[in-house]
DNA sequence: ATAGACGTGCTGTTATTCGGTACATCTGTA
DNA sequence: TACAGATGTACCGAATAACAGCACGTCTAT
């Protein structure tokens, strides 16, 4: 679910070439632009498979291929060779929709996705502004890894290093992703509480209490509960549907934040995430 | 996230037909089953959308031709359909990549799938246990839809008809599907917590409460804080990565309860949910 | 400087896809 | 019951559309 209704999302992303034929002879456009061939089977495969996604129940062949404007014969070959591929089912009912196996390929894509590259342009800014170590984590068990990191120009630093990992519950990027999946997680986690510092949080209790605060301001502290000293502050990284997948973190040691420093950097962070889970939405 | 890790997850649909000119010639095969015509074209492009949204960067022409057995013509051929079609984008480094729009079109999928008839078997299973009014609802905004009902068997009948509607705080299948999503649903809901009886939680601080016990004993109770002295349970049906999208649930009067009866419902609705959330692995 | 690998465009040939037709089945109506 | 229309599926010859091979410009690394 993730806030949006599981029905009816209009698609933000417009149908390019809804018609494949319709521009194989016409050229008569004032831009001289390449005709770009597409292979017109797979584009009607795709655009079966597409409208087949949007129905509520199956579809029959000679409805989809009024709506698509094929013939019959060319649809119902299609349907089954999708079919026989696995991405579509036909029912008893001789309705064709789509399977669950289309989805785990667009899931594929986000698991796959090359956070590095979409986020660096924020992990950029964060650094120019703080100066600090900043940092982008994915979920990795009950830990985060951190998939990249930008050194801090400080000459204090944190340590540590780009690939390394650490517990979900006492940094700020594992924070904002337990906070963002906390009804899973909770359960796992209430035995794993482990202690790094004085000001680690150790009990369920406390991190409840945690977890609510992180979820209402949306960004996540770490008061100095993994390092001695070593403040973070964290944001997730949200797909459209509101799936967290990744967080950023700015990380730094108390000297280096002056009254109100904090605040700023805060905000800074949830700037970049939510930049960043923007540019998400547009590929 | 939802408990997988972003990157490698193993599909658990095999590939069907990997190769499809291999069976275009033999049909020696002892068993003389249709051979099944399956477009090539189609087949092929497909295959490299699946390799492409297993990718973690982007992936040449040569490289995908090479992988696939395709010629490197050919892979070209798609993968310029592809593009202009939407599903690809190659970066300035001449790398293939899928786009998001492929995580859509999955997605579309999942926003329309027929829950009520997948998950047809466990409400008749529940009905035919309890024999109380059981309800298939989905998230829509603050408020769960009751997409399905199996009406009670009993002369005492609760009376929230199917297509209506319920606030998402004080019935279990709200709350089932709240606790899933609380993260993102708590700043929106505390506002609203409206009174329906004396028993509905209407402070932020009892709904924290409730949530957590709700994450941790993994379904919802309602004690009449909708409908006085109507109670219901409900558990959440999750994708396979853990996304609750819907919930299921067992709405009764408290007469209808005998002691311990209430336990052995709430089993019965998580197992139905367990189940339904189990179906939607395998399509 | 050179050799290999890469992405991209072109072209003729062939294999592939396409459309028409046919038929069995089903549904609702006269 | 008979009929009319719509449906899903099978088949087959024709021609179109997709293919393989080659050529070219570019880039990288040796």
């Amino acid at each position: 679910m993730r806030g949006a209704p599981p029905f009816a999302r209009p698609s933000p992303v417009p149908d390019v070439c809804k018609k494949a034929e319709a521009l194989s002879e016409l050229e008569a456009t004032t831009k001289i632009e390449r005709p770009v061939k597409v292979d017109s089977t797979l584009s009607k495969g795709l655009q079966i498979l597409e409208t087949l996604s949007k129905a509520e129940n199956g579809r029959g062949v000679s409805d989809l291929s009024r709506e698509l404007g094929l013939t019959k014969s060319n649809t119902f070959r299609l349907l089954q060779t999708l079919t026989t591929l696995g991405y579509v089912r036909n029912s008893k009912t001789k309705l064709y929709s789509a399977t669950m196996k289309v989805w785990q390929v667009g899931q594929a894509v986000v698991d796959h996705l090359n956070l590095t590259e979409i986020a660096a342009p924020q992990l950029k800014m964060l650094s120019k502004e703080t100066g600090e170590a900043i940092y982008l984590a994915v979920p990795d068990g009950l830990s985060v890894i951190y998939i990249e990191k930008v050194e801090s120009t400080q000459p204090i630093r944190s340590f540590t290093p780009k690939g390394g990992s650490a517990p979900m519950h006492c940094v700020a990027t594992g924070k904002a992703l337990l906070a963002a999946n906390y009804d899973l997680l909770r359960e796992q986690i209430r035995d794993h509480l482990v202690k790094y510092t004085e000001k680690t949080i150790t009990t369920l209790k406390r991190l409840d209490a945690d977890m609510a605060a992180t979820q209402a301001r949306g960004y996540a502290i770490d008061t100095g509960e993994y390092r001695h000293r070593i403040l973070s502050f964290g944001a997730a990284i949200r797909l459209p549907n509101g799936d967290a997948i990744a967080s950023i973190g700015v990380s730094a040691p108390d000297v280096n934040l002056a009254a109100g420093r904090d605040q700023e950097i805060c905000d800074l962070v949830m700037q970049a995430a939510e930049g960043v889970s923007e540019t998400l939405k547009s590929v």
